[in-house]
DNA sequence: AATCGAATAGAAAGGTCGTTCTATATAAAA
DNA sequence: TTTTATATAGAACGACCTTTCTATTCGATT
Protein backbone atom coordinates (compact mmCIF):
# COMPACT_ATOMS: atom_id res chain seq x y z
CA UNK A 1 0.00 0.00 0.00
CA UNK A 2 1.09 3.31 -0.99
CA UNK A 3 -0.57 4.96 2.40
CA UNK A 4 1.50 2.74 4.80
CA UNK A 5 4.86 3.89 3.15
CA UNK A 6 4.44 7.56 2.63
CA UNK A 7 3.30 7.51 6.65
CA UNK A 8 6.28 5.49 7.36
CA UNK A 9 8.92 8.18 5.19
CA UNK A 10 6.82 11.39 7.49
CA UNK A 11 7.49 9.25 10.34
CA UNK A 12 11.21 8.70 9.71
CA UNK A 13 11.82 11.86 9.16
CA UNK A 14 9.85 14.19 11.23
CA UNK A 15 11.56 11.80 13.46
CA UNK A 16 15.29 12.76 12.34
CA UNK A 17 14.21 16.34 11.47
CA UNK A 18 13.26 16.82 15.56
CA UNK A 19 15.85 14.75 16.60
CA UNK A 20 18.50 17.45 14.99
CA UNK A 21 16.38 20.65 15.41
CA UNK A 22 14.02 20.28 18.02
CA UNK A 23 10.10 19.77 17.71
CA UNK A 24 9.73 23.72 17.43
CA UNK A 25 12.84 24.12 15.32
CA UNK A 26 11.34 22.47 12.32
CA UNK A 27 8.61 22.98 10.25
CA UNK A 28 5.74 21.36 8.36
CA UNK A 29 6.79 22.34 5.47
CA UNK A 30 10.24 20.92 5.43
CA UNK A 31 9.23 17.84 6.69
CA UNK A 32 7.21 17.32 3.71
CA UNK A 33 9.78 18.81 1.24
CA UNK A 34 12.17 16.17 2.57
CA UNK A 35 9.51 13.26 2.88
CA UNK A 36 8.78 14.44 -0.89
CA UNK A 37 4.96 14.72 0.06
CA UNK A 38 2.48 17.22 -0.51
CA UNK A 39 0.66 18.68 2.94
CA UNK A 40 -2.61 16.59 2.43
CA UNK A 41 -0.89 13.74 2.71
CA UNK A 42 0.75 14.76 5.90
CA UNK A 43 -2.72 16.01 6.93
CA UNK A 44 -4.17 12.81 5.52
CA UNK A 45 -1.94 10.74 8.02
CA UNK A 46 -1.32 13.06 10.74
CA UNK A 47 -4.74 15.80 12.31
CA UNK A 48 -2.11 18.42 13.39
CA UNK A 49 1.83 19.12 14.18
CA UNK A 50 1.67 17.67 17.97
CA UNK A 51 -0.27 14.50 16.53
CA UNK A 52 2.52 14.53 14.37
CA UNK A 53 5.07 14.93 17.31
CA UNK A 54 3.28 12.15 19.57
CA UNK A 55 3.57 9.26 17.05
CA UNK A 56 7.20 9.93 16.62
CA UNK A 57 7.77 9.62 20.13
CA UNK A 58 6.38 6.62 20.10
CA UNK A 59 7.96 5.55 17.50
CA UNK A 60 10.68 6.17 18.91
CA UNK A 61 9.87 4.78 22.30
CA UNK A 62 9.33 1.47 20.67
CA UNK A 63 12.13 1.36 18.91
CA UNK A 64 14.59 1.89 22.53
CA UNK A 65 12.65 -0.71 23.79
CA UNK A 66 13.31 -3.30 21.27
CA UNK A 67 16.84 -2.31 21.01
CA UNK A 68 17.49 -2.80 24.66
CA UNK A 69 15.52 -5.98 24.55
CA UNK A 70 17.81 -7.42 22.41
CA UNK A 71 21.00 -6.80 23.92
CA UNK A 72 19.97 -7.60 27.64
CA UNK A 73 19.51 -10.62 28.89
CA UNK A 74 17.60 -10.16 31.85
CA UNK A 75 18.80 -13.18 33.61
CA UNK A 76 22.23 -13.03 32.76
CA UNK A 77 24.83 -12.33 35.67
CA UNK A 78 24.71 -8.39 35.14
CA UNK A 79 21.93 -7.28 33.57
CA UNK A 80 22.55 -3.70 34.87
CA UNK A 81 25.98 -3.31 33.19
CA UNK A 82 24.49 -5.03 30.05
CA UNK A 83 21.59 -2.01 30.13
CA UNK A 84 24.07 0.70 30.58
CA UNK A 85 26.02 -0.53 27.29
CA UNK A 86 23.52 -1.41 25.40
CA UNK A 87 22.14 2.36 26.16
CA UNK A 88 25.40 3.67 25.56
CA UNK A 89 25.60 1.43 21.88
CA UNK A 90 21.94 2.90 21.24
CA UNK A 91 23.16 6.57 21.60
CA UNK A 92 25.93 5.69 19.53
CA UNK A 93 24.41 4.72 17.13
CA UNK A 94 21.30 8.09 17.11
CA UNK A 95 24.78 9.99 16.63
CA UNK A 96 23.41 11.71 19.08
CA UNK A 97 22.11 15.13 19.63
CA UNK A 98 20.36 15.12 22.25
CA UNK A 99 17.11 13.12 24.49
CA UNK A 100 14.07 13.11 22.51
CA UNK A 101 11.63 12.52 25.88
CA UNK A 102 13.27 14.90 27.94
CA UNK A 103 12.82 17.62 25.39
CA UNK A 104 9.48 17.23 24.66
CA UNK A 105 8.98 17.03 28.45
CA UNK A 106 10.77 20.56 28.91
CA UNK A 107 9.20 22.10 25.16
CA UNK A 108 5.26 20.91 25.70
CA UNK A 109 5.64 21.31 29.69
CA UNK A 110 2.69 23.52 31.32
CA UNK A 111 0.81 23.11 28.29
CA UNK A 112 -1.67 19.83 29.31
CA UNK A 113 -1.35 17.95 26.71
CA UNK A 114 -0.79 14.37 25.38
CA UNK A 115 2.76 14.64 24.08
CA UNK A 116 4.26 15.39 27.81
CA UNK A 117 2.33 12.37 28.75
CA UNK A 118 3.78 10.61 26.83
CA UNK A 119 7.50 11.29 27.56
CA UNK A 120 7.61 11.21 30.47
CA UNK A 121 5.64 7.71 30.43
CA UNK A 122 8.66 6.57 28.63
CA UNK A 123 10.81 7.79 31.12
CA UNK A 124 8.70 6.27 33.79
CA UNK A 125 8.99 2.75 32.29
CA UNK A 126 12.72 3.26 32.28
CA UNK A 127 12.67 3.42 36.16
CA UNK A 128 9.95 0.30 36.26
CA UNK A 129 12.31 -1.90 34.00
CA UNK A 130 15.80 -1.41 36.50
CA UNK A 131 12.90 -1.80 39.57
CA UNK A 132 12.39 -5.54 37.94
CA UNK A 133 15.84 -6.09 37.18
CA UNK A 134 17.02 -5.46 41.11
CA UNK A 135 13.92 -7.55 41.96
CA UNK A 136 15.03 -10.03 39.88
CA UNK A 137 18.13 -10.01 41.29
CA UNK A 138 16.50 -10.29 45.33
CA UNK A 139 18.54 -6.72 45.94
CA UNK A 140 17.21 -5.14 48.96
CA UNK A 141 16.37 -1.72 47.65
CA UNK A 142 15.71 -2.20 44.79
CA UNK A 143 13.96 1.05 44.57
CA UNK A 144 17.35 3.11 45.03
CA UNK A 145 19.05 0.68 42.70
CA UNK A 146 16.54 1.78 40.26
CA UNK A 147 16.76 5.39 40.59
CA UNK A 148 20.57 5.11 40.89
CA UNK A 149 21.05 3.30 37.43
CA UNK A 150 18.64 5.57 35.77
CA UNK A 151 20.23 8.65 36.96
CA UNK A 152 23.36 7.20 35.51
CA UNK A 153 21.93 6.44 32.34
CA UNK A 154 20.13 10.10 31.95
CA UNK A 155 23.71 11.11 32.71
CA UNK A 156 25.36 9.43 29.61
CA UNK A 157 23.00 10.62 27.80
CA UNK A 158 23.71 14.02 28.16
CA UNK A 159 27.41 14.00 28.74
CA UNK A 160 27.12 12.50 25.45
CA UNK A 161 26.55 15.61 24.21
CA UNK A 162 30.24 17.16 25.86
CA UNK A 163 32.21 13.97 25.32
CA UNK A 164 30.60 11.34 23.21
CA UNK A 165 28.78 8.65 23.54
CA UNK A 166 31.99 6.19 23.69
CA UNK A 167 33.64 8.02 26.58
CA UNK A 168 30.58 9.18 28.08
CA UNK A 169 29.33 5.08 28.10
CA UNK A 170 32.72 4.14 30.00
CA UNK A 171 32.58 6.51 32.49
CA UNK A 172 28.84 5.25 33.25
CA UNK A 173 29.97 1.76 32.91
CA UNK A 174 33.10 2.12 35.47
CA UNK A 175 30.63 3.70 37.91
CA UNK A 176 27.98 0.84 37.32
CA UNK A 177 30.40 -1.49 38.39
CA UNK A 178 31.40 0.09 41.59
CA UNK A 179 27.95 0.47 42.79
CA UNK A 180 26.89 -3.06 41.81
CA UNK A 181 29.79 -4.38 43.40
CA UNK A 182 28.93 -1.88 46.18
CA UNK A 183 25.43 -2.68 47.22
CA UNK A 184 23.96 -5.96 49.17
CA UNK B 1 20.35 54.41 36.49
CA UNK B 2 16.88 54.06 34.77
CA UNK B 3 18.61 52.44 31.88
CA UNK B 4 20.79 49.54 33.81
CA UNK B 5 17.17 49.09 35.89
CA UNK B 6 15.84 47.83 32.50
CA UNK B 7 17.89 46.11 31.42
CA UNK B 8 18.24 43.94 34.01
CA UNK B 9 14.43 43.39 34.41
CA UNK B 10 14.59 42.33 30.67
CA UNK B 11 17.35 39.37 31.21
CA UNK B 12 15.66 38.57 34.69
CA UNK B 13 12.53 37.90 32.95
CA UNK B 14 13.82 36.64 29.65
CA UNK B 15 16.07 33.91 31.76
CA UNK B 16 12.94 32.71 33.65
CA UNK B 17 10.63 32.68 30.37
CA UNK B 18 13.37 30.77 28.24
CA UNK B 19 14.14 28.38 31.34
CA UNK B 20 10.31 27.97 31.52
CA UNK B 21 9.51 27.34 28.14
CA UNK B 22 12.46 27.04 26.05
CA UNK B 23 14.25 29.63 23.67
CA UNK B 24 12.27 28.94 20.67
CA UNK B 25 9.02 28.93 22.87
CA UNK B 26 9.15 32.47 24.33
CA UNK B 27 8.69 35.58 22.15
CA UNK B 28 9.56 39.15 22.24
CA UNK B 29 6.27 40.56 22.74
CA UNK B 30 5.89 38.04 25.66
CA UNK B 31 9.47 38.97 27.24
CA UNK B 32 8.52 42.95 26.52
CA UNK B 33 4.99 42.69 27.78
CA UNK B 34 6.34 40.41 31.28
CA UNK B 35 8.95 42.89 31.95
CA UNK B 36 6.90 46.07 31.37
CA UNK B 37 8.98 47.84 28.41
CA UNK B 38 8.99 49.16 25.06
CA UNK B 39 10.01 47.51 22.13
CA UNK B 40 12.72 49.64 21.86
CA UNK B 41 14.15 49.55 24.76
CA UNK B 42 14.74 45.76 24.50
CA UNK B 43 16.69 46.50 21.13
CA UNK B 44 18.42 49.58 22.49
CA UNK B 45 20.05 46.88 25.20
CA UNK B 46 20.04 43.69 22.66
CA UNK B 47 20.96 43.94 19.20
CA UNK B 48 18.67 40.87 18.40
CA UNK B 49 17.27 37.80 20.21
CA UNK B 50 20.06 35.62 19.83
CA UNK B 51 22.24 38.42 21.85
CA UNK B 52 19.26 38.69 24.43
CA UNK B 53 19.80 34.74 24.82
CA UNK B 54 23.47 35.12 24.89
CA UNK B 55 23.49 37.63 27.39
CA UNK B 56 21.17 35.58 29.56
CA UNK B 57 23.25 32.55 29.22
CA UNK B 58 26.50 34.62 30.50
CA UNK B 59 24.29 35.62 33.32
CA UNK B 60 23.02 32.14 34.30
CA UNK B 61 26.36 31.01 33.86
CA UNK B 62 27.63 33.60 36.38
CA UNK B 63 24.50 32.82 39.10
CA UNK B 64 26.10 29.07 39.12
CA UNK B 65 29.36 29.83 39.62
CA UNK B 66 28.77 31.73 42.46
CA UNK B 67 26.76 29.48 43.83
CA UNK B 68 28.87 26.57 43.71
CA UNK B 69 32.05 28.58 44.72
CA UNK B 70 29.48 29.80 47.92
CA UNK B 71 28.97 26.77 48.62
CA UNK B 72 32.05 24.46 48.01
CA UNK B 73 35.21 24.50 50.47
CA UNK B 74 37.58 23.38 47.89
CA UNK B 75 39.86 22.53 50.42
CA UNK B 76 37.53 20.43 52.79
CA UNK B 77 37.47 16.75 53.45
CA UNK B 78 34.66 15.79 50.37
CA UNK B 79 34.97 18.80 48.33
CA UNK B 80 33.55 16.26 45.63
CA UNK B 81 30.46 15.63 47.94
CA UNK B 82 30.10 19.01 48.40
CA UNK B 83 30.05 20.03 44.75
CA UNK B 84 27.23 17.66 44.17
CA UNK B 85 25.00 18.86 47.31
CA UNK B 86 25.09 22.26 46.15
CA UNK B 87 24.32 21.51 43.07
CA UNK B 88 21.03 19.59 44.08
CA UNK B 89 20.50 22.64 46.48
CA UNK B 90 20.50 24.55 43.12
CA UNK B 91 18.36 22.56 41.05
CA UNK B 92 15.65 22.69 44.12
CA UNK B 93 16.20 26.58 44.09
CA UNK B 94 15.21 26.92 40.90
CA UNK B 95 12.02 24.86 40.94
CA UNK B 96 13.45 22.86 37.97
CA UNK B 97 12.54 22.62 34.37
CA UNK B 98 15.42 21.05 32.37
CA UNK B 99 19.14 22.11 32.28
CA UNK B 100 18.69 25.79 30.18
CA UNK B 101 23.05 25.25 28.82
CA UNK B 102 21.99 21.79 27.11
CA UNK B 103 19.28 23.20 25.94
CA UNK B 104 21.15 26.19 24.33
CA UNK B 105 23.25 23.39 22.48
CA UNK B 106 20.69 21.35 21.09
CA UNK B 107 18.07 24.15 20.29
CA UNK B 108 21.34 26.22 18.06
CA UNK B 109 23.28 22.84 17.35
CA UNK B 110 24.60 23.32 13.91
CA UNK B 111 23.69 27.26 13.32
CA UNK B 112 27.17 28.27 13.69
CA UNK B 113 26.19 30.71 16.12
CA UNK B 114 27.99 32.21 19.50
CA UNK B 115 25.05 30.62 21.60
CA UNK B 116 25.93 27.04 21.32
CA UNK B 117 29.80 28.23 22.39
CA UNK B 118 28.72 29.80 25.41
CA UNK B 119 26.59 26.93 26.19
CA UNK B 120 29.62 24.37 25.75
CA UNK B 121 31.93 26.44 27.26
CA UNK B 122 29.85 26.51 30.12
CA UNK B 123 30.02 22.69 30.44
CA UNK B 124 33.94 22.25 29.74
CA UNK B 125 34.27 24.48 32.60
CA UNK B 126 32.35 22.02 34.75
CA UNK B 127 34.54 19.16 33.61
CA UNK B 128 37.42 21.61 34.92
CA UNK B 129 36.07 22.41 37.97
CA UNK B 130 35.89 18.50 39.07
CA UNK B 131 39.80 18.15 37.18
CA UNK B 132 41.16 20.83 39.57
CA UNK B 133 39.70 19.34 42.76
CA UNK B 134 40.79 16.05 41.55
CA UNK B 135 43.98 17.33 40.91
CA UNK B 136 44.14 19.07 44.86
CA UNK B 137 43.46 15.67 45.97
CA UNK B 138 45.81 14.74 44.48
CA UNK B 139 44.07 11.25 42.77
CA UNK B 140 45.47 9.84 40.02
CA UNK B 141 43.04 9.75 36.98
CA UNK B 142 42.26 13.05 37.88
CA UNK B 143 40.39 13.12 34.22
CA UNK B 144 38.40 10.25 34.81
CA UNK B 145 37.35 11.21 37.98
CA UNK B 146 36.15 14.44 36.65
CA UNK B 147 34.21 12.90 34.22
CA UNK B 148 32.31 10.52 36.23
CA UNK B 149 31.67 13.69 38.59
CA UNK B 150 30.31 16.06 35.99
CA UNK B 151 28.40 13.11 34.68
CA UNK B 152 26.66 12.79 38.23
CA UNK B 153 25.88 16.00 38.18
CA UNK B 154 23.98 15.45 34.72
CA UNK B 155 22.33 13.08 35.70
CA UNK B 156 21.14 14.56 38.54
CA UNK B 157 19.86 17.39 36.46
CA UNK B 158 17.63 15.14 34.57
CA UNK B 159 16.24 13.23 37.21
CA UNK B 160 15.22 16.21 38.84
CA UNK B 161 12.56 16.30 36.05
CA UNK B 162 11.39 13.21 36.48
CA UNK B 163 11.78 12.09 40.37
CA UNK B 164 12.66 16.11 41.83
CA UNK B 165 15.01 17.93 43.05
CA UNK B 166 15.46 16.05 46.37
CA UNK B 167 15.34 12.77 45.73
CA UNK B 168 17.72 12.87 42.51
CA UNK B 169 20.17 14.59 44.57
CA UNK B 170 20.15 11.85 47.48
CA UNK B 171 20.73 9.31 45.02
CA UNK B 172 23.63 11.20 43.39
CA UNK B 173 25.20 11.51 46.55
CA UNK B 174 24.88 8.07 47.30
CA UNK B 175 26.50 7.29 44.58
CA UNK B 176 29.25 9.73 44.73
CA UNK B 177 30.20 8.51 48.13
CA UNK B 178 30.65 5.04 46.23
CA UNK B 179 32.58 6.56 44.30
CA UNK B 180 34.71 8.36 46.23
CA UNK B 181 35.21 5.87 48.71
CA UNK B 182 36.63 3.47 46.24
CA UNK B 183 39.14 4.97 43.93
CA UNK B 184 42.27 4.94 44.31
C1' DA C 1 -14.60 2.11 -19.39
C1' DA C 2 -16.15 4.28 -15.27
C1' DT C 3 -15.48 5.13 -10.52
C1' DC C 4 -13.31 6.05 -6.31
C1' DG C 5 -9.67 6.74 -3.00
C1' DA C 6 -5.41 8.79 -2.44
C1' DA C 7 -1.79 11.51 -4.00
C1' DT C 8 -0.14 15.73 -6.12
C1' DA C 9 1.37 21.05 -6.44
C1' DG C 10 0.38 25.13 -4.98
C1' DA C 11 -2.33 28.99 -3.35
C1' DA C 12 -4.57 31.06 0.42
C1' DA C 13 -6.11 32.07 5.16
C1' DG C 14 -5.05 33.70 9.50
C1' DG C 15 -1.68 34.06 12.83
C1' DT C 16 2.83 35.00 15.04
C1' DC C 17 7.53 35.88 14.60
C1' DG C 18 11.66 39.14 14.85
C1' DT C 19 12.76 43.59 13.55
C1' DT C 20 12.32 48.44 12.18
C1' DC C 21 10.08 52.78 12.16
C1' DT C 22 7.49 56.86 13.70
C1' DA C 23 6.44 60.14 16.74
C1' DT C 24 6.43 61.59 21.37
C1' DA C 25 7.75 62.12 26.36
C1' DT C 26 11.06 62.62 30.14
C1' DA C 27 14.90 63.84 32.61
C1' DA C 28 19.63 64.72 33.25
C1' DA C 29 23.91 67.14 31.02
C1' DA C 30 25.72 70.95 28.52
C1' DT D 1 17.65 76.58 27.91
C1' DT D 2 18.98 73.70 24.75
C1' DT D 3 20.80 69.34 23.85
C1' DT D 4 21.28 64.61 24.34
C1' DA D 5 20.17 60.08 25.65
C1' DT D 6 16.74 56.99 26.80
C1' DA D 7 12.12 55.90 27.41
C1' DT D 8 7.43 55.25 25.61
C1' DA D 9 3.17 53.13 22.66
C1' DG D 10 2.04 51.27 18.78
C1' DA D 11 2.03 50.68 13.77
C1' DA D 12 4.21 48.41 10.00
C1' DC D 13 7.34 45.06 7.58
C1' DG D 14 8.36 40.81 5.47
C1' DA D 15 9.03 36.26 6.59
C1' DC D 16 7.45 32.12 8.31
C1' DC D 17 4.12 29.25 10.75
C1' DT D 18 0.11 25.74 10.82
C1' DT D 19 -3.87 24.60 8.62
C1' DT D 20 -7.32 24.58 4.90
C1' DC D 21 -8.73 24.68 0.22
C1' DT D 22 -8.69 24.04 -4.86
C1' DA D 23 -8.03 21.68 -8.81
C1' DT D 24 -5.77 17.99 -10.97
C1' DT D 25 -3.56 13.38 -11.71
C1' DC D 26 -2.83 8.59 -11.08
C1' DG D 27 -3.99 3.59 -10.36
C1' DA D 28 -6.54 0.12 -8.80
C1' DT D 29 -11.29 -1.88 -8.33
C1' DT D 30 -15.63 -2.59 -10.14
Amino acid sequence: MSRSVKKETLLNVAERLFYEHGFRGVGLKQIISEANVATMTLYNHFSSKDQLVEEVLKQREERYWSYLDAHVEMDSDSPFILAVEAHGRWLKEQSYQGDMFLRAIEDYAGTDNEIENIARGHKSKLLKYFQELAQRKGIENERDLANQFTLLLEGTTSMTTLIGAEKATEHSIAMARTIVQHTS
